[in-house]
Parts: structure tokens; sequence; C-alpha cells
RNA sequence: GUGGCUGUAGCUCAGUUGGUUAGAGCACCGGAUUGUGGUUCCGGGGGUCGAGGGUUCGAGUCCCUUCAGCCACCCCA
């Protein structure tokens, strides 16, 4: 084909190619949160990525219509994709929900669409790793929730992060206290800015947005920048909210997390009250949660979520109330990179057999499926070219170990076990199925990763 | 969606007031080294200078449009 006709490749704004070096940790993550929503009885679950366009508009706000993708299907049918995975599960519910029962747990990995501006780590195609409970209202779903989140960023290697709380229904306390109930939606939006703006600008903007007198955002103000420990706050939010029923039940719910996810095993100092914590989303309607590295306060929640207390609203009678939480996996892994938390590695496979000898291919072949049958994963290269490049393609792809079996080997029935990092070399007998190997080979790659 | 900045090789960039055939480093492939990689040396492949149009004798360079990336707002993972 000439150069005339030849179709540039490229991708659409907002979509990416994964290459396997940003691909494996990617899939390391997605397995983590796999797990650790698995090990406490979360389901699997996947819906289509697209919807009736009914669906998905109308939840979620003007925003999310606006930036839907939406389309005419080959019958004509008005379609959209989906934007995130919480409007799917409430449909979802609200079709199944008799024959799934509850309380319902699940998780739901999955990629959405949103047809927005793109920025740094933020993308038109993205993938979402959401796990909920519905069909509870108990304060132990919260509970759980947090511990949830807790063990998924250890999981994955964090130990420097906090968990962030808050009850939103502490906020409408006090907005009803205040006389600001009916316009909460700005007010909240704007709190949710207090760590990025700073006070007064807030104050400015729930005049402007919401109609605050100055008294009121003062007042307000006074309760979102408490600080100074979990059992201080807690002591300074009882006179704020006292003498309404909805702030007082909100302080001892988030009284109860705090004493639940201590006694749970969570070390002091992970899990912070703090007032200011909104979440834009307007669906959520109690315990909201955010999650910050502590070496990149400025990054952003990496796992937020909360609870909704009717979820399902839109497409049945049922009152189906749920908690649950978001991994944001490309945020996190943007925080690893700069952390320096990933290997750059460009193989899955941990063991590289030098195809070495021009005529021993079946060797090769059977040294490489007893390596397998031990568990590791094992490539031998495709041609006999010289070991020196043979051993350059292990190096940069990140292989760990090298079998180096050529001539003389083969005539012993042995094989060199070079550990590439290093560069050093043991040989070791093939005798009796390879177990010698095998025991090397575990001790070699004992270490994590 | 609004405003600003930036687009030269896979990546990071140089390229003089507009002037002949567009360069470097790194990366990639091959050789020096037909049995040992991450060092060195030599060679090679890769660019219609993001795309389209305009001004000009002449455009990588100036102008317009468009696409893409980055930043801020908005919103959010």
């Amino acid at each position: 084909m000439n150069r005339a006709n030849r179709i540039e490749p490229r991708t659409l704004k907002g979509f990416r190619d994964y290459l396997p070096h940003m691909m494996i940790p990617r899939e390391r993550i997605i397995d983590t949160s796999r797990r650790v929503y698995r090990s406490y009885g979360f389901s699997p679950i996947d819906t289509p990525a697209l919807e009736y366009l009914e669906i998905l508009t109308g939840k979620g706000g003007e925003e999310t219509d606006k930036q839907l993708y939406r389309f005419q299907d080959p019958g004509e049918r008005w379609v959209g994709m989906r934007f995130d995975l919480t409007v799917p599960l409430a449909r979802f519910v609200a079709q199944h929900i008799g024959e799934l029962g509850t309380p319902f747990k699940r998780y739901h990995i999955a990629t959405v669409w949103r047809g927005e501006n793109t920025q740094h780590g933020r993308y038109r195609e993205f993938m979402q790793c959401d796990f909920d409970t519905i069909g509870t209202k108990s304060v132990a779903a919260d509970i759980e929730t947090a511990l949830v989140m807790h063990d998924l960023l250890r999981a994955v290697g964090f130990e420097q992060f906090r968990i962030h709380v808050n009850d939103r229904t502490v906020l409408s306390g006090l907005l009803e206290k205040v006389g600001l109930a009916a316009h909460s939606a700005p007010v909240l939006r704007a709190i949710d800015k207090l760590s990025k703006l700073g006070a007064e600008k807030v104050a400015n903007e729930m005049i402007a947005t919401a109609g605050a007198t100055p008294h009121q955002a003062d007042e307000i103000l006074q309760m979102v920048t408490l600080t100074g420990g979990n059992q201080r706050v807690l002591a300074a939010l009882e006179p704020l909210v006292a003498g309404n029923a909805t702030g007082e039940a909100g302080v001892a719910r988030l009284r109860e997390i705090l004493a639940a996810t201590a006694a749970a095993g969570v070390p002091d100092g992970r899990i912070v009250l703090d007032v200011s914590i909104a979440r834009g989303l307007d669906y959520y309607t109690g315990v909201v949660y955010e999650t910050f590295l502590e070496q990149l306060p400025k990054l952003g929640s990496v796992c937020s979520g909360g609870r909704y207390d009717n979820l399902a609203g839109l497409y049945t009678d049922q009152e189906l109330p749920g908690i649950g939480a978001s991994l944001g996996l490309d945020r996190l892994l943007a925080g690893m990179e700069e952390l320096e938390m990933i290997e750059r590695v460009s193989t899955p496979a941990e063991v590289f057999i030098p195809y070495f000898a021009a005529d021993q291919l079946h060797a090769y072949l059977r040294l490489a499926a007893q390596v397998r049958r031990a568990g590791f994963g094992a490539e031998v290269y495709p041609e006999a070219k010289r070991l020196g490049q043979q051993l350059k393609y292990a190096d940069r792809r990140g292989f760990r170990v090298a079998l180096v079996m050529g001539e003389n080997e083969l005539a012993e029935n042995v094989c060199q076990v070079k550990l590439l990092a290093t560069g050093g070399t043991s040989t070791v007998s093939l005798a009796g199925d390879a177990a010698d190997l095998i025991a090397e080979l575990r001790r070699l790659l004992a270490a994590p990763g």
C-alpha cells in the first residue's frame, strides 16, 4: 500500500493503549483488589457496556449527562455507554433483587467511559474497581467498607495512608440547624474544596452559589475545620449538632465506626475523622470515605466511597440502601509510579531459556515444561541466535533467571542457573525430573515480585 | 464545556532575522565477540518537522484552521 492510502495508527483523545510494562502492574493491582474483595465475601458480577439511554440519563445529574457517550445502535435504539458502575448496579439490583436476596455484596471491575476533557490522570476510558453492599443500613456494613479499603491499600503495598471519614448526616444536621438544608448540594460541593481552596474561598463560594449569609458560612466553616484527633473532634461536634436528631445520629455513627475499626485491628491514626469530606456526588446520604497517600497528598483520593440510602429508586419502588467504594486504579498507579513502587518489567514470566544448541529444541521445550509444572513462568527464545543477544533480550524484559544449556551441559544432563540481576551462576543436575533445578528456582525466586 | 501553554525520529530535545539535501543523545536492529547480558567501538533502519490551508522566489521557522498533549476552571476515579 502506498503512503497516501495508509491509515495513520492512532488512538482517540482520552483513550490509551497499555504496553506490557504498564499492563503488568495494572493487572497486579486488579488481581489484588479482586482477592481482597473476595476475602470479604463480595461476589463478582458484570453488566453490559451499553445500556438503554434512559437507564443512564437522569441519574448523576447534568454533568454526567453531558459526558455520556450516546448513539443509535444498528436497530436505531438510543443507547449509552456506562459512565460508572454504580448506575448499572442500581439497574441490576432493581432487576434481579428477587433472585439475589439481601444483603447483596458484589464487586465489579470494569471499564467505563466519560466524554469529558482530559487531563493528567483523567481519561475518557478508564477502569473502576467497585465493591458495594446492598440492602442493609447497618453500621456494620459501613465498618466493613472501611476495613476492605484498609486491607486493599495494604495488600497493594502501602503503609503510609489515611482513610478520611465523615457522615453527611452530620453536615445535614448542621445545615438544618443553620437553615440551609434546602441548598445542601452547592454547600457540600463548596465544603469538599476546603483542602484545596482554604476557608475564605469556600465561604465566598457558599455565599455566591448557595445563597448563604456570611454568618451561616461562618458556622459551617467552624465545624468543618475542626481538627485535633478523632476523640477531640467528636467531642467538639456534639454541642454543634445538639438538639438536631439527624446530626446527633451521624455523630453517633461516626463514633461507632471509629471504635469498631480500632477493635478490628486498624492501627491508630489510619482512620481520620474529617468533617470537611463531603464527596461531590449528590447521591451519597450517609458515611463518606476518601483515602489519601501520606507521601502524595496532592494526588487526591485513591479509594473513595460512601453510603446512599436509595440507590435504585429510579428503577423500583423497593427501598434498597447500600454502601460501597471504588479503587481509583489509574490514580493509584500514577502515585505508585511517582513513589517508584513499580518495577519496570515487561514479561510476566520469571525464567528465560535461551535456544542455544540449534538441533536441541526438544530438550529446551522439555526443560520449559518441567519448570512450568513447578509453577513458574518460562519462555524459550524462538530462534537459535547468539547467546549474548538472547541474554540481552532476557535482561531487557526483566526475566529473573536464565537457564543456560548448551552442548556441554546437555552431555552431562545439567544446566546453568543464571541470576540475571547479579550474573551469578550455578550448575545443577537435571536428573530425576529436574528436582534439583526446581529446588534451586524455588530458593532464588522466593523473594516477592 | 471555558481559558492558557506546547507539538521536529519510539523517547528527550537542537535547528540563527524565513535560505540548498533536517541533526544529536538515548532506545531499537546488526556486527566486532559462531558458549554468557546490563561497558565500549563500528554500522543500519526509522521524519512528507502533528494534519490541512495561506503568505512568500523560498516555510520546521510567519498567519489561519484543525487534531493531540499538558495546566487551570468545572467536575471527578
